[in-house]
RNA sequence: GUGGGCGUAGCUCAGCCUGGUAGAGCCCUGGAUUGUGGUUCCAGUUGUCACGGGUUCAAAUCCCGUCGUCCACCCCA
């Protein structure tokens, strides 16, 4: 093989196409029942945007990004994420100018240079929202429910929802000399890596999965909220409690880009190996004046489509779904009945899904493979019987011979008729 | 970027340890029915054994390197 696709791409072929589109389509539903409209941002933007947004400390733009030269000699990068470049839009057409909250969701491929792993690709495929304008935490409990509805209808059940609050600027500073404090204390028991994040990121040690007796001997975040926030992170654990949502406080849930504020969320499968995370989200109330808007509190999520469909439930309901079959397969029996084949073929699409079978394989194939496809009929076509084709109904194996003229209308009536027997 | 497993037919894999010119099942094609499908039976096609180098009379098999893939670290969807 000449060419392969590059390394920690997929190609999304049938039947497992069918699944993807079931999935998205899932998705869709939800949000737009929820009253978000779709977004689509490019799938490049100035390197610089990311850089800003997601921050420049963070692995993701420190190490993950394909980012490239143009002819102009601007610098571009593959889109990391989509929340930046939404923010970007949402100013650049105006819409902070609508008032009200703007719901906006995306699904698309996104690019990170990682090292390939279970559920982590280079090129993966998110579906996500943001909520823009709106600082209640209804909003974020609407937010959350979004994906969590959606993969109740995809099947799964007893999902981990983790919740946690990072606070805001106001508790962030006092809070951070707390924890610098005590990271001092306990400096000679932290692993390499997390001496680094001690001094770029401290809230990162919280990530660390070899730190483990370390941790406890930190202050969190959440005992050491702002009047505000403590006020913000109740409300959205009593709504959700109110809801019948069940969800899992954890104090040491951090996320790893820079913008995000107050409510953070990851929704977590065990099945899932290292990347655990189906769906991660949470607040960036500064993001979108930091990138030059005005103040407007704002809520997302992204979600892995590649992980979701990875571990969907045995009995999903999308996993039934393996294409739609044709109606009518032609078979074509000689050279001479090609062009005429073709004719009946094209006829009969006004009101069929319809294949057509030139391999000129003998008949016997033909209809095997008919078989195979799912159709309910098979028409054959014959030069030696010039005017008439032989339609042949698969399931009752019984045919008959019907003129040329009268195809159409015949296909009509067996096609209606079949289906009155189906449903 | 670091570490480990794996790479043989379109697919799933055996063979590798103990070197001797490559196998099974599925799929596919033709036939049994001088064009009519589920099953069965008969016959047939499947390959630069990932790539490059080395050892050897001889390498799918042993050794080294490269690439790919999978898993883990890191990080995240």
């Amino acid at each position: 093989m000449k060419y392969k696709r590059p390394r920690g791409t997929q190609d999304i072929v049938p039947p497992a196409v069918h699944i993807w589109r079931e999935v998205e389509e899932a998705f869709k539903r939800t949000f737009e029942k929820h009253c978000y409209e779709q977004i689509r941002t490019p799938i490049f933007e100035s390197t610089e945007l990311f850089e800003r947004a997601v921050g420049e400390q963070t692995d993701i733009i420190s190490k993950e990004m394909y980012t490239f030269t143009d002819r102009g000699g601007r610098s571009l990068t593959l889109r990391p994420e989509n929340t930046a470049s939404v923010i970007r839009a949402y100013l650049e057409s105006g819409m902070h100018r609508r008032g009200g909250i703007v719901r906006l969701y995306y699904i698309g491929p996104m690019f990170r240079y990682d090292r390939p792993q279970a559920g982590r690709y280079r090129q993966f495929h998110q579906v996500g929202l943001e909520a823009i304008g709106g600082a209640s935490p209804a909003i974020d409990v609407e937010v959350i429910e979004t994906f969590m509805i959606t993969l109740e209808e995809l099947g799964f059940r007893g999902l981990m929802l983790k919740l946690n609050s990072v606070g805001c600027r106001t508790c962030r500073g006092p809070y951070r000399k707390l924890l610098l404090k005590a990271l001092d204390g306990v400096r000679e028991v932290l692993c390499s890596d997390c001496e680094d994040r001690a001094f770029k990121n401290p809230l990162r040690v919280f990530d660390c999965k070899r730190c483990e007796g370390v941790k406890e001997k930190l202050p969190t975040i959440l005992a050491n909220l702002c009047k505000d926030c403590r006020a913000h992170y109740d409300a959205v654990k009593a709504a959700l409690e109110a809801l019948g949502r069940s969800f899992e406080e954890d104090p040491y849930l951090v996320r790893g880009l820079d913008y995000y504020t107050r409510t953070a969320f990851e929704v977590i499968h065990g099945d899932l190996g290292a990347q655990n995370a189906l769906c991660g989200g949470g607040r960036y109330d500064d993001l979108v004046e930091q990138c030059g808007g005005p103040p407007t509190p704002a809520i997302g999520y992204s979600a892995g489509l590649e992980r979701i469909i990875s571990v969907l439930p045995k009995d999903s309901p999308v996993l039934r779904e393996a294409g739609v079959p044709p109606d009518i397969y032609v078979a074509c029996v000689d050279e001479g009945g090609m062009s005429r084949a073709l004719k009946i073929a094209s006829l009969l699409r006004s009101v069929a899904a319809v294949e057509a079978d030139f391999s000129m394989r003998s008949l016997k194939t033909q209809l095997r493979s008919a078989e195979k496809s799912g159709a309910k009929i098979a028409a054959i076509v014959d030069s030696s019987s010039r005017d008439e084709i032989l339609w042949k109904n698969l399931a009752e194996r019984k045919q008959v011979g019907v003129p040329d003229g009268d195809i159409l209308d015949f296909a009509k009536r067996t096609l209606a008729a079949s289906k009155e027997d189906g449903a």
